[in-house]
DNA sequence: TAGATTGTTAATCGATTAACAATC
DNA sequence: TAGATTGTTAATCGATTAACAATC
C-alpha cells in the first residue's frame, strides 16, 4: 500500500530467508511477552539482547517488513506483533492433520505454542487398527483410509508426520495427493515431495548428534 | 596421526560448521543404511542425490575429515561410517539425563534414533511430586532434588530439557551447576548458559511457523 | 537542544557451486 | 586405455556486522 507504484510487483516476503523467518518467530514470541508486560516501546538493542541477536540484525530483519521503527524511540511491540503475524501467515487459523498417534503426537497435541499461534490440530490418524478409535485429548484416532476425506472436510492445509521412518514417504505421498500444502516431518527420513508442497524437517537425532559433536570437540580437541 | 608435523596443532573438527556437522549426521544415517544393504562403494553424486545435497557439497564436507575418497571409485561406506562416528563423538556411549516427564519425554525415551547412536537416557526427572515414582519405560521418575547426585553417579554429560518454558532457565542452571556439558532444549525459551555448556535448541513453534510462512507466501503472494 | 535510535550502505565473513587437473 | 570420480581452487552467492547520516 505504502509501496511506490514502481515496486508494485516486488514481494517483500519473498526476500525473507529461512534464517530471517526463524528470527521473526523469535521476535514475535518475545514481543508478545513484552506487550503482556505492558512494555510500550523496545529498541533493536534490547530485543536483540533478549534473544542473542545483534542489534543490526534485528533492524535489518524488521526493515524487510517496512518502516516500523521510530528513530530515537524504538519499535512499538503491538504494531510489530501485527505485522509479523501477518507476514508469517498467523493472522488466520491453520487446520492441521497429525499422522501417527504415538507419544510424540500426544506431546504435539498438548503443545500450547501451536494452539496459541492458531494452529488447530483437527484430526489424528494411525495405520495401526489397534490405535484407531483411541481417544487422544479431544480427538479420536482415525484410520488412514479416511485421510483424504477428512482433509477435504476440514480444508486442512498443513500436515505433521509423526510416524516411523519407513512409513514416512508413503504418508507424505498421501498427504500431497490429498491437497496438503505443507508438511512438518519428524520422521528421520528424507522425503520427496512435489514442488507445491512445502517441507520443514525436524530431525531429533541430527540435533542430538550436533550437541555430541560440540561437547566432544570441546572436551577432547583432536 | 597421518597429519604432517606442521599441522600438529590444527584441529580439523574445529573447522566444521554447524551446517556441515548436520549434513555429516545425514550422511552417516544414509551410509549405515547402504552398508546394511551390502553396498560396497558410493559416489558423492549418489550420496548427495539420496539426501538432496550437491555432489560438490558432499565431497567438500567429507574432505574435511581426510582423504577418504578413491578417485574413479567413490567412498567405502564402512570406512566413512567409522570416521564420521568418531568425528561426531559417537564412538562411545553418552549418558543423558532427561528433565521433564511429560509426553515429549515419553516420545524421546522410545526414540530409536537416540539409542542406535549410543545415547543412553539414564534418568528422568520431574518437579511435580505426583509424577515422581511413576514408571516411564525402564526408568522411574526421580525428584529434582536428586539431580546433581544422579548426574555425578552416572557421569552424565548431556541433558535434555523437556519442561514448560517458565521452568527452563532454572533447570538449565541446575544442569550447568551439576557439570552437564551439553543441553538439548525443547522449551520455547532462550537459555543463558556458561560458555563451557553447549546448547542446541529445537523450537517446534518456530518450525511450524516457518512452514506456515512458506505455504502462505506460496498461496497468497503479497 | 542533546541523546537515543533507526534504516541503510559498504565491508566483511562464510557457505555453496562450478570446473577441472589428478587419480585410479 | 577410457571412463568415472575425487579433492581442491576460484567464482559466486548469501548472510552478518560495522558504521553513520538521518530522524525524532
Amino acid at each position: 500500500m505504502a509501496q511506490p507504484a514502481t515496486m508494485a510487483h516486488s514481494n517483500p516476503a519473498s526476500r525473507l530467508s529461512r534464517l530471517t523467518v526463524n528470527r521473526l518467530s523469535l521476535y514475535l514470541r518475545r514481543l508478545e511477552a513484552l506487550a503482556a508486560e505492558g512494555v510500550k516501546t523496545v529498541s533493536s538493542g534490547q530485543l536483540g539482547e533478549d534473544l542473542g541477536v545483534s542489534d543490526a540484525q534485528v533492524r535489518k530483519d524488521l526493515a524487510y517488513l517496512g518502516h516500523l521503527g521510530y528513530p530515537g524511540v524504538g519499535y512499538y511491540p503491538q504494531e510489530l506483533i501485527g505485522v509479523i503475524r501477518r507476514t508469517l501467515g498467523l493472522d488466520h487459523d491453520w487446520a492441521v492433520v497429525l499422522i501417527g498417534a504415538g507419544n510424540l503426537a500426544r506431546a504435539l497435541l498438548k503443545y500450547r505454542g501451536f494452539q496459541q499461534q492458531g494452529f488447530r490440530i483437527v484430526a489424528v490418524f494411525d495405520a495401526d487398527p489397534n490405535k484407531v478409535g483411541e481417544r487422544l485429548d479431544e480427538l479420536t484416532v482415525t484410520p488412514m483410509s479416511s485421510l483424504a476425506e477428512t482433509i477435504a472436510r476440514h480444508q486442512a492445509q498443513l500436515g505433521i508426520i509423526a510416524v516411523p521412518a519407513p512409513a514416512a514417504q508413503s504418508v507424505a505421498d498421501e498427504l500431497a495427493a490429498a491437497g496438503i500444502r505443507g508438511i512438518l516431518n519428524f520422521a528421520p527420513a528424507v522425503l520427496r515431495l512435489p514442488p507445491q508442497v512445502h517441507l520443514v524437517a525436524v530431525d531429533l537425532a541430527v540435533q542430538l548428534e550436533q550437541l555430541a559433536f560440540l561437547v566432544r570437540q570441546d572436551l577432547d580437541p583432536q
